[in-house]
RNA sequence: AGAGAGAUGGCAGAGUGGUCGAUUGCGGCGGUCUUGAAAACCGUUGACUGUUAAAGGUCCGGGGGUUCGAAUCCCUCUCUCUCUGCCA
């Protein structure tokens, strides 16, 4: 969430960071919101004015009272009456304008980096580095739906079978390797000096909201209604709502986390033709760095974040390229994302495998979590990233590391799988 | 799942209708003392809102109610603990 503060003191600048992210009648939403505002401070201060005369009423009528002046404070509380049906009145007009002000305020996206490139879709992305060469795969290499049938290590009809469709069963080395990435990413972060969560992977509404997935995206997440529960999307909803609700001290600065969590997803309405195999899933696993940071070093913090996921990648020997999102294509709550693509050489095409991004105050806003700065609070920043979600990554190895012996596993993975080939 | 107890400031823990935003202890911060530290002593120490600064207002698990006045009484929801049951 914005802060209104800040919305007040740069009025334009909110105007045009929302416009940059094709957020619909910026400058409408801006001026509704401040009148609001003024609106509401306006009740505020009446009311206060009015809790403030009751206040002192009442303190007089226990003074009466323990003198004995039975007749005085009956007088006295007569004149409560009328207070009391204006702060009603007043009361209720109060929680409508919070509310309406409320209304408006979660509508209103992040605003977008200065650095963040103009642009609607994903094609206006800017494409900032690229690595690795593309692998030379023979005209008979095949897609990875149809390599792991062949060497029989995930099976969907399985899944189709036990759930549904995007639930896949890994099987033999296709269970193995799994297990190999999820320990070689954890690993990595550790020796990066993250600290290793095991969160739940069911979250309430609460931690939700501060992370900004509802009320937004309810649709996007699996919901266990009996006890009003949502299945995680991703492992930052409850990495970073470990600290929602709270004041950091120095000495807990900065945070950083990484935590291993299967991630469910509905992904409604986003099922098309090239949506085969690996490629969108319901169900996949994925590792996640999470930091939390003072203001000042965030876009520090999220070079470091960028570099960690490079050097991931470059050990997987992989072909990879990172895009400087635009700010239509950015999330909703995001104000800088780099997304990193890796190449699936038989299905020719990049593959969305990591998403680095910096929320600045937006989220830390929702969860309430601050830390003191001489004497006063202040928002924090909270940052996450994928480090790396597997899928697509097995997709881009079955097919890169293709051969006529069988799928050669990158040596960084060998000693953790304990295979050097899937034949 | 059944029975009982409980939820108060960073923690522990008082407070059952009236100057209680809350006694006290620990912790934290500042100071005195000390070469330095510890101990001791003195002071200070919640959040949100509001104002140029004040004043003022709100918050004792959440929501609602009674009352001139609620941490304290009533209703309701949630959660925690203990015992019994069940169970990986």
């Amino acid at each position: 969430m914005l802060q209104l503060n800040y919305i007040k003191e740069n009025k334009q600048a909110t105007i045009d960071g929302l416009k940059r992210k094709y957020f619909k009648n910026a400058e409408e939403t801006v001026e509704t919101l401040i009148g609001i505002d003024q609106k509401r401070r306006e009740t505020q201060a009446e009311l206060d004015g009015t809790l403030a005369k009751s206040n002192a009423l009442a303190k007089e009528i226990g003074g009466l009272m323990k003198e004995g002046k039975k007749a005085e404070a009956e007088t006295a509380k007569a004149q409560t009456a009328e207070l009391k049906a204006q702060s009603k009145v007043l009361e209720e007009n109060l929680k409508t304008l919070e509310n309406d002000l409320y209304e408006v305020l979660v509508t209103m996206p992040n605003l977008p980096h200065a650095s963040v490139p103009e642009g609607r879709t994903p094609e206006e992305n800017v494409n900032i580095f690229e690595t690795g060469a593309i692998p030379n795969l023979p005209e008979n290499a095949l897609p990875h739906w149809e390599l792991i049938k062949q060497y029989n290590i995930i099976d969907f009809d399985l899944g189709n079978k036990i759930t549904g469709a995007g639930f896949p069963v890994y099987k033999g080395k296709g269970a193995r390797i799994q297990r190999a990435m999820i320990n070689f990413f954890l690993d990595e972060a550790l020796a990066a000096g993250y600290g290793e969560i095991q969160p739940p992977i069911l979250i309430n509404k609460d931690s939700g909201f501060g992370t900004g997935q509802l009320p937004d995206k309810e649709g996007q997440m699996y919901h266990a209604t009996a006890d009003d529960l949502y299945l995680i999307p991703t492992a930052e909803v409850p990495i970073t709502n470990i600290y929602r609700d709270s004041i950091l001290a120095d000495s807990d600065l900065p945070v950083k986390n990484v935590g291993y969590t299967p991630c469910f997803r509905r992904e409604a309405g986003s099922w098309g033709a090239h949506v085969r195999g690996l490629n969108r899933l319901h169900q996949f696993d994925k590792v996640e760095i999470v930091q939390i940071r003072k203001p000042e070093e965030s876009y520090q913090a999220l070079n470091e974040m960028v570099e960690h996921v490079k050097g991931l990648l470059n050990k997987l020997e992989l072909p990879y390229r990172i895009l400087h999102l635009c700010g239509g294509d950015m999330s909703f709550t995001s104000a800088l994302t780099f997304d990193f693509e890796v190449y699936s050489a038989a299905q020719k095409r990049w593959l969305e495998c990591s998403s680095v991004s910096n929320f600045e105050a937006y989220q830390a806003n929702r969860l309430k979590l601050r830390y003191k700065v001489e004497g006063k609070t202040q928002l924090l920043h909270t940052l996450n990233g994928s480090a790396l979600a597997l899928p697509r990554i097995l997709a881009a190895i079955l097919e890169n590391n293709q051969t006529p012996e069988g799928i050669r596993i990158p040596k960084v993975l060998v000693p953790y799988c304990g295979f050097d080939m899937i034949s």
